[in-house]
DNA sequence: GCCAACGTTGGC
DNA sequence: GCCAACGTTGGC
């Protein structure tokens, strides 16, 4: 899962513990959080568009979906005037911090791994903020980390 | 700040 | 349903 440290670091889950993962309004990233996530399940947090992009930590799903509140605040600049609370357009899930990785793996390194060649995140033009990792890249990254 | 890639919107 | 226009993402 990605963030703009900007907005919202490791740093500052660590900080705050569990987090909304609130704000996603691109339709496959909810249907990660929606369909696929299961509490427990790990996920890397990374940092984008940054100076140092790449995977920073570690963190866990920790609640089932649910509707995303901001698309109902009209004060918020998530707001969707098209989310209806009895059919909610948005889903989220809550997120618990598990650590901070001891380096940075950045995007420039993890491009130089043949192991991670497929990898949903290296492929070019994209762009989703939410994304499946493979088991062997999993493994992999955790094992030059 | 630039720009490529992609998603969404809306006219037809 | 097509596609141009537009907005956003995100690396560099």
């Amino acid at each position: 899962m990605k963030s703009e440290p900007d907005a919202f670091s490791i740093d500052d889950l660590k900080k705050v513990k569990v987090e909304p993962w609130d704000g996603i309004r691109n339709y496959q990233a909810r249907n990660f959080m929606r369909d696929q996530m299961q509490i427990g399940d790990q996920v890397l947090f990374y940092h984008s568009n940054c100076d140092e992009v790449g995977i920073v930590g570690l963190m866990k799903v920790s609640s089932k979906p649910y509707p995303d509140p901001t698309a109902f605040d009209k004060k918020s600049k998530y707001f969707d005037p098209k989310s209806d609370p009895v059919n909610p357009r948005w889903m989220l899930v809550d997120v618990r911090f598990v650590k901070k990785l001891k380096r940075t793996v950045t995007l420039s390194e993890l491009k130089q791994y043949s192991q991670l060649d497929g990898m949903q995140l290296l492929k070019k033009g994209n762009r989703l903020s939410i994304m499946p990792v493979e088991k062997s890249h999993w493994d992999f990254i955790f094992s030059i980390v």
